[in-house]
DNA sequence: GCGCGTGATGTCTCACTGTGTCATCACTGC
DNA sequence: GCAGTGATGACACAGTGAGACATCACGCGC
């Protein structure tokens, strides 16, 4: 229920984007964020747990998005494949509701700081898809290495995604990169048997 | 060519894993680890680049190595097989080389903060990886993929390996790690053709 | 033997971050 | 209206990382 000018958060969010964009992040202080949005910093910091933070709304919540779609893919598929399934759904509906991925994107790859901090958002996704494929069949040790499979993909997609504005749409990458990966793989698979 | 007591590096570096195992990475500051090595704040600073590099000493060189071992395989050798089998090398020499990593993968499991900057560290790995097998004649997106996947491999075996004291050598855990990821992905993999 | 330069270390200082505590202000419900 | 509640501001403090400069120990040439 915001009473004040509307939606702090928000404003701080929008106003560290910009910042960040026009001088980059580590030339960029909290209070140069706080002053832009007319907050203060003891502001900033109760919305966001640090300065990385601000560019990392929401994604808490794609560790249970991400397994919940594994989780709702067609229960006859092996864990393999609906961890695909359920990368390619999510990817679906992240393309529409993240809005400005691209910018974030170039940002955050400015930055050892904040690429450090994503990889950390995508352990918590890793984690979470490996507890889902070992509920699926998958063993321990499997699971663990499917998920984190699945994740790379993922990102690669992304990647991809953000790189090409007027491309193709987000799910189909995914299905190109895990198709491209099993390609790479495939002479160490056949030596398997 | 140190001339005071010898090598405020390693003294540096001793101190600061003997405080975090006693009590634990956050409650330990820059000014405690100089104090008990008998130097300065300032003195810590030209060492590392922050507190948490000083577990994280010749990390720098692992891309540069891990890559090579890849050059180094088997020319016959496919680019994902050439990946393993650097890996394996690796480990290997890894194993011997590094004293106190039992103790060094507890406090870096105990810390975010630690944990995102190991990420970090991998990531340079990773790059190396992906330039190396972009070289050995995969595509670009393969090339990256598969660096992820060698690396995920990689972190896998050496957790099992840190975490089985009396288990077997590192290397035997990559290719057990390997042989389980080709398993798990076999279904989407056939399904490809 | 002696001073000199060089490099490692210490001292001092400063900007920035993250956080605890308390005051203040705006709106809500009575 | 008026008390209460919740968002924000003001102030203070410990910790970090870094610049500028002083200082001290050693190795070398004379």
């Amino acid at each position: 229920m915001p009473r004040w000018e509307p939606s702090a958060e928000d404003r701080l969010r929008e106003s560290a984007l910009a910042l960040f964009l026009e001088r980059g992040y580590e030339n960029v202080t909290v209070t140069d964020i706080t002053d832009h949005a007319g907050l203060t910093r003891r502001t900033f910091s109760r919305y966001f747990a640090d300065k990385r933070d601000v560019l990392f709304a929401g994604s808490e919540r794609l560790p249970a998005v991400i397994s919940q779609a594994v989780r709702d893919a067609d229960p006859a598929l092996g864990p393999a494949e609906a961890l695909l399934a359920g990368l390619a759904g999510t990817a679906a509906i992240l393309a529409k509701q993240v809005p400005r991925s691209p910018e974030r994107r170039r940002v955050v790859a400015g930055s050892t700081e904040l690429r450090e901090r994503e990889l950390g958002k995508f352990v918590a996704v890793t984690d979470a898809l490996a507890e889902t494929l070992r509920a699926r069949g998958a063993t321990d040790v499997g699971a663990r290495l499917l998920a984190e499979v699945g994740v790379a993909v993922f990102r690669a997609a992304f990647a991809r995604w953000t790189e090409e504005p007027d491309g193709a749409d987000f799910p189909v990458y995914i299905t190109e990169a895990a198709a491209e990966l099993t390609g790479a793989l495939a002479p160490i698979a056949d030596q398997r048997k």
